[in-house]
DNA sequence: GCACACTGGGAAACCGTTTTCCGGGAGGTC
DNA sequence: GACCTCCCGGAAAACGGTTTCCCAGTGTGC
């Protein structure tokens, strides 16, 4: 493994010089020596190694982030907007998936700082259990006493800036929507009660309605994934609209009422949430709730990057789109 | 922030016995020591520095992953195999996406050398162009030089441990099953020529259609994604079948056919190769080539990893799966 | 009772950089 | 020509751990 040392020797100079050629710094180098280095640089296949930058620059250029499921387009999506930024200001990404273990999540952001990367996103829906955010919160500020930076997408109950995508409103949006189009019986596939962010769009919607003085909707729970929808979508009863509380649970009640023979919008209306790009093309069209996925990604990295002492909550608004899954009864 | 030496001091031992606890040794510690040690590093709330071990140990427990895009299912789905894989082992996972810029590609092996990772997976299609695949290739001499371990996931072109799949010998047995139900004029929405995955299930397909006697299919290049194959769809000709080199162009094509009122399949039939699992509700249903992605990207994980003496090339084969989107004209 | 492993603790070297501090030489000013 | 700046090069001290020695104390075997 060939070392500063290495081309330093070969070239000539100190360490120090070779260290100012290679790797940026404030001091000049006179040009006859940097031309060495880099050379020596060159022929010895010099590449510096990163610990030990770290570990004297005391500041490493990683960030972590923290997500569920990869494979889930949500979570994918928020990645992905969160690399595209940190990629633009050169810095590297350490991605760990918790599928959805909280104590995963606990143990990435302990491993997170023993990095010491600059700054952890957090991404995905918090727990409803108090004791599981305490210590997370616990851990988080630990690693932000150590000058790490944090951020967060979802609930803000972690005291750390956070990009909050407006669930409980969105919903609550959607249920208007659907309502104006002439639906008075609704069912929610309300996926887990625990999960903050499927509780918060259930209850957005549930709200909603009954403050349209409709019928309380039946709430059917179930896992957050396009296999609960299935489940869930059994359970329906007679309701003329079901709000799945994300897309892929949306997909899923679609397969299940398309091999029952139940046609959706004719027979039933479905609506999801989040408007993920990979259903796009779902036959039939999906009626959801908007979230603009890789800006909030992007801007959680902001967010984390600038903090300043105040600590910023950015609600993000989700934009109601109507499209052919849902039926216009009047 | 707090170090080792400071638990030393508050526990009253040295540092070499605050290392010895804290940091898995060999050598055993007093349990009165030991009992001190932790409760100072709990006090504290100490967290080993990383980088200070990766440079101590000489190496680190963090892998690279280089994909092309993490928000297209395939790669998805490559890379969770492989992080969930990495986990297994006590791993970190940096991922670096390239948005398909070879350039990106080889500069993210040089970061993930410099930054001494333990193995780097490269997912994702090579392209046509030697010399970029010599620079690629050079890069990851100098890395396994200096005891990286690589493995790839796609051509076997960079002289690495490679988990290949059948994309040829998978599309011409798509070719034959399409040709079995009674197929005969075919087209090819092919992708970027000079995307090698793509090529590959290209002229596999090509092929095997014309060793069967029947006219040779209109190849329709284009990009690789889902508009690529909503563009290309229009230009199809007479075909009755239409292979898409992957699902997500597929699912494209399925979108123009259906907005210009063509059905599928009664009107022309359609198969991809992939068989992505977030587009299983697809309707109609999609005809494809079923590659087990995350079991690939976990294998390759394991061969980086072990990676003997010799370079190990592991084909994976593609299992035609038969649905509704093709047409049986027996 | 004595040599002898063996155990567990500490001092210090080392990992590969960055950066501070020091010093020598060139050039400018009066 | 003396003095003062700059400018640039090098020696050496961090950075925070791991690990190799070395050493004192304690059983053990005969």
């Amino acid at each position: 493994m060939v070392t500063l040392e290495d081309v330093a020797k070969q070239a000539g100079v100190s360490l120090a010089t070779a260290s100012r050629v290679l790797n940026g710094s404030t001091r000049q180098v006179g040009s006859a020596l940097r031309a060495r280095v880099e050379l020596a640089a060159d022929e010895l296949g010099y590449r510096a190694n990163s610990a030990a930058q770290t570990l004297a620059r005391g500041a490493s250029n990683v960030i972590g982030i923290v997500v569920h499921d990869l494979t889930d387009p949500y979570f994918a999506a928020l990645a992905d907007g969160a690399m595209r930024a940190a990629s633009g200001e050169g810095l590297l990404v350490m991605v760990g998936t918790t599928h959805r273990d909280p104590e995963q999540e606990i143990a990435y952001v302990a491993t997170l700082h023993a990095q010491r990367v600059r700054a952890v996103l957090l991404a995905g829906s918090r727990v409803a259990d108090e004791r599981i955010t305490a210590r997370l919160a616990g851990e988080l500020v630990k690693y932000q006493a150590s000058g790490g930076r944090v951020a967060c997408v979802g609930q803000d109950l972690l005291g750390v800036d956070t990009v909050a995508p407006a669930n409980y409103e969105g919903a609550a949006a959607l249920a208007r929507s659907l309502a104006g189009l002439g639906h008075t019986r609704f069912a929610v596939l309300a996926g887990p009660p625990h999960l903050m962010t499927a509780a918060d769009r259930c209850a957005g919607f549930v709200t909603a309605i009954k403050e349209l003085g409709l019928p309380e909707p039946r709430v059917v729970a179930g896992p957050f994934d396009r296999d609960g929808g299935y489940a869930a979508a059994r359970q329906t009863g007679d309701a003329t609209c079901v709000f799945a509380v994300n897309d892929v649970m949306a997909v899923g009640a679609l397969a299940a009422y398309r091999e029952h023979g139940i046609r959706v919008p004719q027979d039933v209306s479905v609506a999801g949430f989040d408007d993920i790009a990979t259903l796009r093309d779902q036959v039939p069209a999906l009626t959801t709730v908007r979230l603009p996925l890789k800006d909030m990604g992007a801007r959680a990295l902001e967010l984390a990057l600038s903090g300043g002492e105040s600590v910023v909550v950015e609600h993000v608004a989700g934009e109601v789109v109507l499209r052919e899954s849902v039926a216009d009864l009047r």
